[in-house]
DNA sequence: CCAGACTTGTATGTATACAAACAATAAGCG
DNA sequence: CGCTTATTGTTTGTATACATACAAGTCTGG
């Protein structure tokens, strides 16, 4: 999962490297000046695109990133529900729904039933979970460090700096 | 679609203010140092949600934003392949297929074969999509400003510059 | 204490996003 | 020319991601 952008940066991109196929603008209008690839949201989506590459190539089919992010937060705050473990890393109560869905079918993450509120499960990370958890921090972090690779230490600082602001 | 991030930023959070509630570290443990809410990935996944949110409510159910993008390319470079299109704006295969078909059925594009390839199709926008992109433009324009809109000028443009080398 | 508002979790439907496998065609090479 | 390899597009299956609607439970103001 998630190799298409290593897949693009490999091959040789021989449709793709006639640059200068664009269009003759025929006038001024917006339509002909305007460049996607140069949008923020575009450089976005790649960024984070290239990252969850970096992610599967180094830990492949074991987990997902969101999955990952979910089994850290529950490490991180024993007993959450579903639903505020999905606030806490930005997820839909109906994705991390099919998110604690999985991790759970693995055994990796178990629930008990809040005993303050009857429509709460509190979630917990098992022994496989923790052990797993355990195993591919030291992954997560040298993944952190590749995605970031192409920037000199100083701007790697500015970049998280600024970066926060943004999300 | 994507509004789930600005309902967040909305809401009250009561659940998740209780910040101080991470688990008392009982010996000096990666698993209990490590923050995924502080990692690129996660940072990269949450700026690409705000910017979604925004896109949404501005050009809402009219357009996604991926498909915002292909409609772009095509005009940029008319009448170009499925796969190259989606090597443009870095959509696998088999996801620039869907995008290309639903934009197709709305009439917003069309194809014609290539003469020198039988198994390609050469997609160029139809007057509606035409005159759609053109009312969008600008609009696209204020989504950027509003993406960046916590960052200062000059944040900005150092933000984008590396952003740009990470995609 | 109770009616309305909110929260939690579920279900369904649509849209990315990609792996993997495939058929048809094209291109390269001996 | 045939053989191999690469490209184009399709299909299937899984995993986010979110809108929308909903049932069940909790909370709160009057």
């Amino acid at each position: 999962m998630f190799d298409y952008c290593r897949t693009l940066l490999m091959s040789s991109n021989k449709n793709t490297t006639s640059k200068n196929a664009r269009k003759k603008a025929t006038g001024n209008s917006a339509l002909e000046i305007y460049s996607v690839e140069e949008q923020v949201g575009h450089l976005l989506r790649r960024a984070h695109q290239r990252h969850c590459a970096i992610f599967s190539e180094r830990i492949g089919k074991t987990l997902t990133p969101v999955q990952f992010a979910a089994l850290s937060m529950i490490a991180q705050r024993e007993n959450v529900s579903q639903n505020l473990l999905g606030r806490l890393i930005a997820m839909d109560p109906a994705t991390i729904q099919g998110v604690v869905g999985r991790l759970a079918e693995r055994n990796l993450i178990k629930s008990k039933p809040d005993p303050d509120d009857r429509r709460r499960q509190l979630w917990y990370l098992t022994a496989k979970g923790t052990k797993l958890l355990a195993d591919l921090i030291p992954v997560a972090e040298s993944i952190s460090a590749e995605t970031l690779e192409p920037l000199s230490a100083k701007e790697r600082l500015a970049f998280m700096k600024l970066l926060a602001k943004l999300s």
